[in-house]
DNA sequence: GCGGATGTTTTTAACGTTCAAAACGTCCGT
DNA sequence: ACGGACGTTTTGAACGTTAAAAACATCCGC
């Protein structure tokens, strides 16, 4: 593979008029440039990335921890890193995935990553309520981007992007109740997460808004799984709650309402209308279809990568971005 | 963040002696060895890897294409990253995540990054029959190696990691058999995919072996879809075919066969036994759970990184692996 | 004709490691 | 005492880019 020296050689000018050709041609005499980009395309020239990121100490890498929490898949996960490694190419530097055990076990590992120089910043997501990373790193300078804010803190340590999902819960509730629903439930988590919470906030604003009963109607599983979306939704019917319709904080507790549902007999989507969060592969897969929120995942990466490269003015960034609600049969009127 | 220069100055000792310490240790009398090694601890060295790459030519990145089919999920995708990235980085490596257009197309990418040493190599996925990318980087002389085989190719390009698909379908087939299944279909794919005529031959021969009929028990789903799944099981319960098993080629197929079954007031996983191939996520959020064919991801991805990182003998390597059949209600006896 | 300004190209050094050769110190046999 | 072998450490160069300074060529006003 040839070098700038070579190309030189072949050209008959120095390395330097090579590199001025490639990096600031409005130097370089009109014939001088066109000789020189001749050379560069008959022996293939490629610039070393090694070199370069020596002498720069720019890598022009971004590292991106691969989740793996247990008995939990992540299930937008491809359509997410597809679209983080596209919005990362678009301005030249790529992805480089590494595990890390989960809380501040994992912070030597991303101090080592970016110590040795192996990436220039980090794209944090799975954010937990009080994640350790965002201000370590916020502390150790190290630059970084997040999907997902730290939840319980009145100040962010870095920049972020979320999807909102209090707005999101509402554009349920509202579709729930176009449908005709006026006894609408929430399933979500436990108190201490914060997203769970925000999302709670927006399905409960918004049925205040729209006149409709909150009361005793919202649950919280203890784990997200579908047998946890299916015990709170047998023990919201078992209590007489006459729901007709159910937002869950996710797709997999959503499936557990609908199986529910299926099990009491009662028509998947009909008799009470049913959502869930993510638009993941489950919402397609099943039968009459989920009602999902889908986040917009090019968008977010887009502004993730926009943040992380973007020009540093100390002042923390934040986008929030809107869900779309992608109807299916699950929700179909009553 | 300090230099092999810097730590050498604290130790009183040559650049070289540092760069001894951390890799030729034995070369160094104890005492030097251990004032070295006191200044490294002291001054928090770090490697460059920039530096080290330029100097030995090596990058220790492994590329890997997110894959993004349309209108397609990769169900067990986390997992094998997390396994791929588990296995690199115990050899000291990482991988390099990036986006190609699929095909011949995709060529330039690969070039472009190893050229521009940015990979040392690539661990190549979702192997299509006939795909141009392992004789390409054969040709190119780029190390790669293949988690899945080349179909309909007498000698493969190149090394491979593969998981033995016809082992697999007749495991499947073993287990109907023995929860009292006797007339066993099987949901395939088109003729052209290599990989489906494995897993039906597996079927084939398992169901010959056992005394099982296997005429006109075999089909060909047009796609990989819930609604194909759906459709040809219909097409098979229509033909009066009195199937009592199902052994799908995926997951997805299993869930449509399932779907199906349900529809027709057959109760899932009793009347008719259903497996599924991958264990994805899907296989536990349906009631009864899918009996599914799991890939052992983490020694698939020790394999990969072994056979890449391994010393170059010229022979391909090959390594068939066995699935384990993870057995849920879909099969529960009849 | 000369000096200053501008355009163009070259020269020099730097980045931080690793590789290979050289130098230095010690020991032992002759 | 000296030369050879071995152990230990240092020296010099290389890897291939980029950054900054220097050099060279040209043009124009005075």
């Amino acid at each position: 593979m040839a070098t700038l020296k070579q190309v030189a050689a072949h050209a008959e000018v120095s390395v330097q008029t090579v590199s001025n050709a490639l990096n600031a041609p409005h130097r370089l005499r009109a014939d001088t440039l066109e000789r020189v980009n001749k050379s560069i395309e008959l022996l293939n020239y490629r610039p070393n990335r090694n070199a370069r990121s020596l002498r720069t100490s720019a890598v022009e890498l971004i590292g991106y921890c691969v989740p793996n929490w247990p008995n939990q898949t992540h299930l937008v996960m491809d359509q997410f890193l597809h679209a983080l490694c596209a919005a990362a190419e678009r301005t030249g530097r790529h992805i480089l995935l590494f595990t890390a055990p989960p809380g501040v076990d994992g912070m030597p590992t991303y101090d080592d990553l970016h110590a040795r120089r192996l990436v220039d910043g980090f794209v944090l997501s799975q954010t937990e309520t009080h994640d350790p990373r965002h201000g370590w790193l916020k502390e150790q300078g190290i630059p970084f981007v997040s999907f997902g804010r730290v939840w319980k803190q009145t100040t962010q340590p870095g920049p972020w992007v979320d999807v909102d999902g209090a707005a999101g819960s509402a554009l349920a509730v509202r579709h729930l109740y176009e449908t005709g629903r006026r006894r609408i439930a929430f399933l979500g988590w436990p108190k201490a997460s914060g997203l769970a919470e925000d999302r709670a906030g927006g399905w409960r604003d918004e049925c205040k808004r729209l006149g409709l009963p909150i009361s005793g109607l919202s649950v919280r599983c203890r784990e997200d799984s579908l047998d946890e979306g299916a015990r709170v939704t047998a023990a919201l019917l078992d209590a007489g709650r006459e729901i007709d319709g159910i937002v869950a904080l996710s797709d997999v507790l959503a499936l557990g309402a609908l199986r529910e549902l299926t099990r009491r007999g009662l028509t998947a989507g009909h008799q009470v209308g049913v959502t869930g969060f993510d638009d993941s592969p489950l919402a397609d897969v099943v039968s009459p279809g989920l009602t999902s929120l889908r986040q917009p995942m090019d968008e977010i990466a887009g502004e993730l990568i926009k943040i992380l490269t973007g020009a540093p003015d100390g002042t923390p960034t934040e986008r929030l971005l809107q869900p779309e609600l992608v109807i299916r049969g699950s929700s179909a009127p009553g």
